[in-house]
DNA sequence: TGCTATTTGTTGCGTGTGCAACGATTGGCG
DNA sequence: CGCCAATCGTTGCACACGCAACAAATAGCA
């Protein structure tokens, strides 16, 4: 009897959800069946294609991932050989970390995969649609950080 | 050296996972702190308040949660005395589900709570732009379904 | 210099999640 | 009717995550 206060396939955030849990699950099987990278060794990976040289906190920029989750996965990738870890002389609290060769073909072989899933995603979407999501996407990220500026992880709603 | 293949920060599903994590993250802070409430406690309450009856298996559309989750959580509200079961007779496989009056003070509770986040939210965006972007999470949505038609949980990137 | 606070990264612990297997019930079809 | 497949929901298991505490190193400041 009594009206919905809320509907939940119309709440934001729980299409947010929705929406980044069908892209992540995508990306993941491609990830773990065919690579063996979970999604934190993937941004790892990723971020040291990007950047050939980082420490392990920059791969948590703003907290998304929390630092233990990202000392697991370089450890991890370590152990199999596809990152490197060396000592920052001039501050020897961190380290600096480099993909392998091996690291560097994974990167190069998991990368177009990726790419591929997202363009395959954005397809239904054209030039201009793709824009003004990203613009989107932006303003509410700002928006959303400046409410909560706690560690993110993973997400639901 | 080597040009990056991939930037992370303009992944979109790395980015769409960023911004669900916020939002969803702003919110179990109320849900838990305030409530007592996962996640999935919260979704099969608010189901409930907009629903009044619903099987298990209702409060996962599409599988957005796994059922054994929403096994877990409708038997935690059960036993905190905010939901009740009642056999489906017509097919005792299944278990009608409903609020209790406590369980809907916290519906009445939590609703305005989380609409108000919601609204905080969008107050970045014009009314166009909140029209845009419901229509373009759809149209995401509804490829990501037809990408990878396997089970969601939670989601990274 | 010396002392405290801060930062980087690791690890033990508790918890929540997905998966697979299972029991119970129902549906489909010969 | 009788049998096998499919469906609803639960549970044991393994695993990943976040949190908090920690060691090591550095920064700030008197």
């Amino acid at each position: 009897m009594p009206e919905p206060l809320v509907v939940l396939e119309d709440f934001l955030p729980y299409r947010l959800n929705v929406l980044a849990g069908l892209t992540s699950s995508a990306l993941a099987q491609i990830y773990a069946e065919r690579f063996g990278l979970s999604i934190p060794a993937w941004r790892v990976i990723v971020t040291l294609g990007q950047y050939e040289l980082r420490t392990a906190r920059d791969m948590a920029p703003d907290g998304v991932m929390h630092k233990s989750t990202v000392s697991r996965a370089v450890s991890a990738l370590e152990k199999r050989g596809l990152v490197v870890r060396r000592p920052n002389l001039d501050d020897r609290r961190e380290e600096w970390l480099a993909l392998t060769p091996e690291g560097r073909a994974i990167y190069e072989a998991v990368a177009p995969e990726a790419l591929a899933v997202e363009e395959r995603l954005l397809s239904v979407l054209t030039s201009d649609e793709r824009k003004t999501l990203s613009s989107l996407i932006d303003k509410l990220t700002q928006q959303a950080r400046s409410l909560g500026p706690r560690d993110v992880g993973e997400g639901n709603a």
